[in-house]
Formats: structure tokens, C-alpha cells, sequence
DNA sequence: ATTTGTTTACGAAACTATTCGTAGATAAAC
DNA sequence: GTTTATCTACGAATAGTTTCGTAAACAAAT
């Protein structure tokens, strides 16, 4: 309920998602791992990562002169979040159709599939 | 494949939106849709408009007066893009995990939950 | 014809996001 | 202990987004 407005930046999801992956890590870490995929400076990292620990995206452990970063909301919330976001900006509302796109054009095992299915199964039941 | 790389910003996805949904549009239809949500001003969403045919996202009629501005990427486009790129930044790459998310914390009805495991079924068939 | 209203064009302000250079502190290497 | 490397802090430049005021052209109303 505390950081239900908090979205992240495109850059802030990047560095975002190391820390999901591979939990809470230095600068260093993090910016290797972006220049991974693209040239970024050190400090430009560093900025961003302070930047959202005064947004409140992260917090840090100052003990040591290394800090190290942990992110205060977890990958599942900022799935919901921009989940809903997309949703209503793109989809008019339509979870239906989102899930029709995301079926039909990216390929999901037969597990996948066996997987959503009993999820359905599971909301049908549920329903009345 | 040749807007491939436009990504509309959040203001721009809004008058898309009244586009998609009512068709080509004057800014004056645009601006009084968008202030059923909240107030902008006329001139802010003419310039938007302006700026968004530069960037080929629109296209206009200049023929009257009153120009009528159409839009140049479908719905259908715009979806599959940002879906990409939500399911890359934040669903590290996992449709199923995206579908569940949505199937799970928005109610859809029987029927639409009948449709997508009809389309689940298709798929099934048509892999190996 | 004059006033009033509507439209486009333009420019710039306000705000946000991204980038990185520089300086100073601390640690490591020698 | 001096040099070298690494780290944080800070400030500022750049770029992108959003906002709107003003002016000029044109149309409608009177």
C-alpha cells in the first residue's frame, strides 16, 4: 500500500531486474551486468540506483564502503502494476485479449500451456 | 516493419486510444474525450497531435480547415509491441508467467476463460 | 463590416529522465 | 608511505515529455 504509485523508470527496470535475478548486489555488479547489453557508464548507474533509493525503489546497507542495494518492491508487484497499467492503456480492459496476444505470438511449451490450462480449470471452479 | 521501433509515450497511447476506439478524429473530438478524464488544454493536445505525425505515428487530412488525423499503427501492432517489451522488461521473457499474473488478479468470465482454452487447444494441436 | 469563436503554428517554460565529469574519501598494491 | 584503483557524492549538461500562452488565419454570428 506504501509504494502502490512507484513506477519504475525504463532505465530503473533494468537494474531492477539484476537484482530480482540475482538479489541484492553492489554498482559494480549491476553495471557490469547492464554493459552485458549495452554501454553504460559506472556513474550513471550509480546516479540511477541513488535516485531510486530517495524514490524509495531501493534501499541500501551503508556499512561498508561498497554499498550494497536490495529492492524494496518485489518482481511480482511490479508485474501487477504494469500489467494493469498495459491493460487499460492498450487493451481497453480486455485481460482476454492480452492473454490471446501473449499465446498466440510467443511460444509456450506444451507444460506451459498444461499449466495455464489447470489454472482456468482452477477459476472455473471458483467462479459461480 | 517500418514502425517497428515507435514506442508511444504515455500521452500519446491516450489519444491513440480515442482513435482506435471512434476512428479519425479532429483535435477538438480528441481534446474533449481526454477531458472526460481529466483537464488538458486544447493546445496541449493539438500540439501532441503535431508532434506525433512527425514521428509518423499520425497521419492528417489538411484539407479543411479542421484538420482530421488518423492514426498509422494499429491497435493490434501497438499490443504486440508493448506486450514484447512487458513481458521482456518485467516477466524476464515468460509469457506463462505473464498469462497467469493476468488470468489471476483480473476477473474474466466463463466465457471468455472458454475461449482461451479453445485457443490453448489450437495451439496444442498445431505443436508437436 | 465588426465582433466573436475556432483553428493551426510556433515557441518556450516546466518537468522528468538519462548521462557523465570531477572531486574527495577510502582501500589495495607496491 | 606513495601510487593506483575503486567507491560515493555532487552538480550539471543533455535529451525527452508535457504543458500552455500568444499570434495569425479563418469562419461564423451579429
Amino acid at each position: 500500500m506504501e509504494n502502490s504509485k512507484l513506477k519504475p523508470t525504463e532505465s530503473e527496470l533494468e537494474i531492477l531486474q539484476v537484482i530480482w535475478e540475482f538479489g541484492s548486489s553492489t554498482v559494480r555488479f549491476i553495471n557490469d551486468r547492464l554493459n552485458q547489453n549495452k554501454k553504460v557508464g559506472y556513474t550513471t548507474t550509480l546516479k540511477l540506483m541513488q535516485i531510486m533509493t530517495e524514490k524509495g525503489i531501493l534501499s541500501r546497507n551503508t556499512e561498508s564502503r561498497t554499498h550494497i542495494y536490495s529492492s524494496l518492491i518485489t518482481q511480482d508487484e511490479a508485474q501487477q502494476q504494469m500489467l494493469d497499467k498495459l491493460l487499460k492503456s492498450v487493451f481497453g480492459g480486455s485481460a482476454k485479449n492480452l492473454v490471446i496476444q501473449a499465446l498466440g505470438n510467443h511460444k509456450s511449451t506444451k507444460t506451459e500451456l498444461e499449466e495455464i490450462k489447470k489454472l482456468i480449470q482452477e477459476l472455473e471452479g471458483g467462479e459461480k
